[in-house]
DNA sequence: CTGAAAGCGCTTACAG
DNA sequence: CTGAAAGCGCTTACAG
């Protein structure tokens, strides 16, 4: 029962030929295999012929787990993020890729459905594929689990949210000045009572904008009925009666700011089952904003930006750059449509 | 200058501790980490302490590069799609990953950028990575360069578009069908002249999509102008001259029938400023097409369904399932929301 | 231009 | 319960 059939015509079905296999084909050293596979000169084209023709007949592929083993590196980074089906996500994954292929590396990423046991089950198995690199948007507030990580060497950004008592790089969003921005340009527009509807309050953002909320309010001098501010999931139900209580409730409100897309397109959705009984601004901009009636004056991120300087910071540690931990803020932009603009009492 | 520190508590910036290091440290065997580490019995619970003791102290993670080179496995597998930050895709990898954690396995997944060569590339190098399976939506039409590694046992499913020239497990939406259906439906509301807007030609969903319209137009005994079928890039460019083409050409249009998603965003632009000069169906359902006006009608695909499903089959395969490839269908949704029942003339 | 030997960090198969 | 040896498939460092 041995495996005589090894590097012949028709090995075994799972097992794959190996460069000692093409070696023994083509009738050269190990070496020389090693040689041709990775494009090195100084081998004759008549052996490197052999060889390619072996490699053909085998249907020999290199096998990188071996080659990572001796080389050390993978040319392989990890991204963490929240959930590869969020549109805000989608972009971001695409732009991290997109550096990462322009730098000759594989992105593998995951989604840690704001998890912080998942992020860090992610973050370190990604570790212990030792990828060169990780980017990292978290879901938990201590990252200090990635420490020896760092440590041994795995370049670490961390995007859209900041770390947990760690020192790394990172790519924020001016959440603060794009929610003041959006706060105070729903007061330019003659509102004074206004809702601030957000994602949970463990979620940096979510609290960055809502700081920012009431620094808008603080200098136009008007004070903020507790019940206006209401931070939680971000499922349709609880937005719908969330926005449905600060309309309806006994200290309604003339506008609301949305803390994120999700929340934004279900108070769109509240909203024009009301016929538009609200001013609206919503942090992120989302496809179609433009269209609903009234179009959604939006506080635009930019997730491709967010992903691409994150990506580029990555690669600049790996390229052997030593400073200092950088903090980069990426601004916002205010996209005024009509929702933003409606006067109170409407 | 030779690495004494090797092991120390003080090793160099950038290298790894090893179980060997780990076990010198705890004064035990290699093997009697790897059992530590790999949660196997037969381990004292003093040895097991003083083992944990050393790994804290290391910072030792292991690696699996060297792992995966003995157990063949690496309990990852592989995603080749279009373009991560497009919303068909998102939810489509999510299902995807969702049912390789569930197996205890990582996903990678990458963009081809519809570009058969890109495919191709990210393929292979996902092979050489050696992840136990692929799943692929192909931008390609000839698949023949993953023969030898299935025959090497790296399980293949294609998902979204079938594979050409070899025979695997394939997913498929109902793209006939529904292409069909939707057609048929204008028609039902009286329309005689109706346009289809879609992909370009190379790619199969657009070809069978527009089969589906020849056939609900052959049914209903309608001529088809050849001025009313536009196939090319999704480029809003491209797009919104073709919609314009169809509305206002020497043959003009009273329906529009749009073969994707991204075709029928820009198409409910080019009415909303037209003021909803004609009907509209959309193949592919998207966010908030309930709240434009009129509301989109479309024939919806189920993107986690059709990941849920590809992903299902792959670890079926997996696990040794050894039947002749399958091909699953997928059936659509006509979701009726107002601008597939608006009448001709409008 | 070519190749034999050693070794990357684990697991396997075995022996005590 | 514990561990020494061999080997997974490559690359490195070296010698011819």
């Amino acid at each position: 029962m041995t495996d005589t059939t090894r590097g012949g015509p028709s090995r075994r079905y799972g097992s794959r030929p190996t460069m000692k296999d093409v070696a023994a084909r083509a009738g050269v050293g190990l070496k020389t295999v090693s040689r041709v596979v990775n494009g090195e000169s100084g081998v004759t084209p008549d052996t490197e012929r052999r060889v390619q023709e072996a490699i053909t007949a085998l249907g020999f592929r290199r096998n990188d787990s071996a080659r990572v083993l001796r080389k050390g590196r993978t040319s392989t980074v990890g991204l963490v993020l929240e959930d590869l089906a969020d549109p805000f996500y989608g972009p971001l994954s695409r732009a991290v890729e997109e550096v990462a292929r322009a730098h000759g590396a594989l992105l593998i990423n995951g989604s840690s459905a704001e998890d912080p046991a998942r992020e860090q089950e992610l973050a370190l198995a990604l570790c212990a594929r030792r990828v060169d690199g990780l980017v990292v948007i978290p879901a938990g507030d201590d990252h200090r689990y990635l420490v020896p990580e760092i440590a041994a060497g795995v370049a670490t950004v961390f995007v859209d949210r900041p770390a947990g008592r760690i020192d790394v790089d990172t790519v924020l969003s001016d959440n603060h000045g794009g929610a003041r921005d959006a706060v105070a340009h729903l007061i330019a527009h003659g509102h004074r009572r206004i809702a601030f509807v957000g994602d949970q309050p463990r979620i940096h953002t979510a609290t960055e904008r809502l700081r920012g909320y009431r620094t808008a309010m603080a200098e136009a001098g008007l004070a903020v009925h507790p019940s206006w501010v209401s931070l939680g999931p971000t499922e349709p139900e609880r937005v719908r009666s969330a926005i449905l209580e600060v309309l309806d409730g006994p200290e309604p409100v003339t506008a609301v700011f949305c803390g994120n897309n999700r929340v934004t397109v279900t108070t769109v959705r509240v909203l024009a089952e009301r016929r538009g009984s609200a001013a609206l601004v919503g942090f992120d901009d989302f496809e179609l904003a433009d269209l609903v009636s009234p179009a959604v004056t939006v506080v635009a991120q930019d997730p491709a930006s967010l992903g691409r300087t994150a990506a580029g910071l990555l690669f600049r540690r790996l390229e052997g750059v030593a400073e200092p931990p950088q903090r980069v803020e990426v601004p916002t932009r205010l996209i005024t449509r009509g929702s933003g603009e409606l006067p109170p009492g409407g």
